[in-house]
DNA sequence: CTTTGCAACTGGTTGATACCAGTTTGAGTT
DNA sequence: AACTCAAACTGGTATCAACCAGTTGCAAAG
C-alpha cells in the first residue's frame, strides 16, 4: 500500500524546512508543483497540514515562511505527541506494559468511573521510555464492564485506543486533563529514577466517549526535569 | 466586500448543527453540493473546517455526524479556567495588572514574537489571586508594532484578550501552552509567597492568529498545592 | 529625478471531473 | 434460511483550469 502523493510530500517539505532558518522563504506553490510534479491542490493541501502544525505561516501576496513556533523546540514532550518527537530528535520511544490486573477500585476512582460499589475494573500499570529511560509512570483504569476479556497480549504493539477502538468499537471522544506539579515521594521516585522531592507533574486523565460516559481514568505522574506538557487552544471566533 | 462562499456554507452548517442531537448524520457531501449550489471542493473545506474545531467528525464509507463535543464547550481550558473554579469554591477571583513597559526582549523572546532586533515589545506583568492569596504570576509579552499605544488603563476592568480584540481588532484564533514542573527560586516564592524549592507549574503561552503570526507570548508561574491546570483533548476519530 | 501604474509575481477561492477506498445493502445463489 | 458478491452508497485523494486578491519591482510618464 503506498501512501498517499501529499503525505510524501508533507514528509519531504518536512526534512527541508529543519534545515532551514526562521523566517526563511520557502519556494512558491507553483514552484514546489513543478518540483515535485503534483497539481497545485496536493501542494495546498500539504502546505495547509505544515500551516496547522505550525511549521510554516503563509502570507498572502508574500509567499511561504518557515515559522519560528517550529524551532527552538528541543525537548518539549506533550503526553500524546511524546513519541512523535522523541523519534524527531532521534531517540527511540518505548512503551513498557507492566501489569494488567482485574481490581477492585478504590471510591475515588470508581466515581471517576461511574462503577457501582460491585463493579470491579482493569488497572492498567505502564512506563514511557525514551532511550530506555523512565520518563512517564501511569496508572490506567478501565470499566470491566466495557471492555470484558482484555489481555496484556492485546497491547502488544498496539495502541491502548487502537484496542479499545478495534477489539470493542469504542470511541473517545473527549478528554480531560487536570496537571498539577507535585514533589516525588520516595515509591514514586523509584519508579522514574529520580531523586525524592524533584519536582513532577501529576496528569489525571478522563476520557468520554460519544454519549459523555466515562470510558478511561489515568493518573500519570512525569519527570519534570524530562518532560513538558503541550496543549493547544482553540479560541472561539463567533464569540 | 464578499465573504468567500465556503465560509458562508460554514456559517449555514453551523445553525444547522446546532440543531441537531449528537452523532445526527449529515447529508453527504454530494448532497449538500447540490444543496449549496457550489463544488465538492468548497463543501470539503467548510467540513474540514467544522472538524477542525470539533464540530462534526467524519468516516470514512459512512458519513458525517454531529459531534458531542460541541454541546458542552464552555471555554478553552488552561489557565482561563481559574477564576471560574475559584468562583465555583464561593472564593473571589482577582486580576493585579502590576506594571506595563516598553522593553527591549530578550533574543528568546524576540524569536517567538517574531520580532526583529530593534523591534521593542510591551511587558506586562500580572498576579492573579483567589481571597487576596497569590496564585499566579504572569509576563506577558506584546510585540509593540501590533499593539501602539497600549495603556494600564487599557486594561481596567477588562480582560487582555478584550483589549486586544476591541482596541486593535485582533483575533487571536490558537494558543500553544506548554506546562512544566519546577521548583521555585527565590524570586520566584517570593511573588507566589511561597516556600523556595516549592513545586509549582510553569507554563508558556503562546497566542497566534489567524495567519499563524505571534501575537503574545506568556510566562506563567502558578503555585503547585494551589493551582490544577486543566485542558480538553479532542481525540482524532479518524485515525 | 520622482511618480505613476501596470505587469508579474505571491497565495486564496472555486469549479468540474475522475478515480480510490471503506461500508452498506440487497439481489441472487446456495 | 444463510451466504456471497457486486452495485451503490460514503468520504479520501488527485488533476487541471480559471480567476480573485494582495505585493513588488520596474518601465514609462511626468
Amino acid at each position: 500500500m503506498q501512501k498517499p502523493l501529499y503525505q510524501q510530500v508533507i514528509f519531504n517539505l518536512e526534512q527541508q524546512i529543519k534545515k532551514m532558518e526562521a523566517n526563511a522563504k520557502l519556494p512558491s506553490e507553483r514552484q514546489l508543483l513543478a518540483k515535485y510534479g503534483v497539481s497545485r491542490n496536493t501542494i495546498r493541501i500539504a502546505l495547509q497540514n505544515l500551516e496547522e502544525r505550525g511549521l510554516i505561516y503563509r502570507l498572502h501576496g508574500k509567499g511561504t515562511f518557515v515559522s519560528s513556533i517550529y524551532l527552538n523546540r528541543p525537548n518539549i514532550g506533550g503526553i500524546y505527541s511524546f513519541s512523535e518527537e522523541a523519534k524527531k530528535a532521534g531517540k527511540k520511544a518505548t512503551t513498557k506494559n507492566c501489569s494488567l490486573e482485574l481490581v477492585q477500585p478504590s471510591e475515588r476512582i470508581a466515581k471517576q468511573l461511574n462503577l457501582e460499589p460491585c463493579q470491579q475494573a482493569y488497572r492498567l500499570i505502564r512506563l514511557r521510555l525514551v532511550d530506555n529511560q523512565p520518563r512517564i509512570y501511569s496508572k490506567t483504569y478501565l470499566p470491566e464492564k466495557l471492555f470484558p476479556n482484555l489481555h496484556l497480549s492485546d497491547l502488544e504493539n498496539k495502541t491502548l485506543y487502537g484496542v479499545l477502538r478495534e477489539k470493542y468499537g469504542q470511541l473517545s471522544v473527549l478528554a480531560f486533563e487536570d496537571v498539577q506539579a507535585v514533589s516525588l515521594n520516595e515509591a514514586e521516585s523509584s519508579f522514574l529514577d529520580e531523586k525524592v522531592g524533584s519536582p513532577s507533574l501529576k496528569i489525571y486523565r478522563k476520557t468520554i466517549d460519544d454519549k459523555n460516559l466515562p470510558i478511561e481514568f489515568t493518573v500519570s505522574l512525569a519527570r519534570g526535569d524530562k518532560f513538558i506538557y503541550r496543549s493547544k487552544q482553540y479560541n472561539d471566533l463567533t464569540k
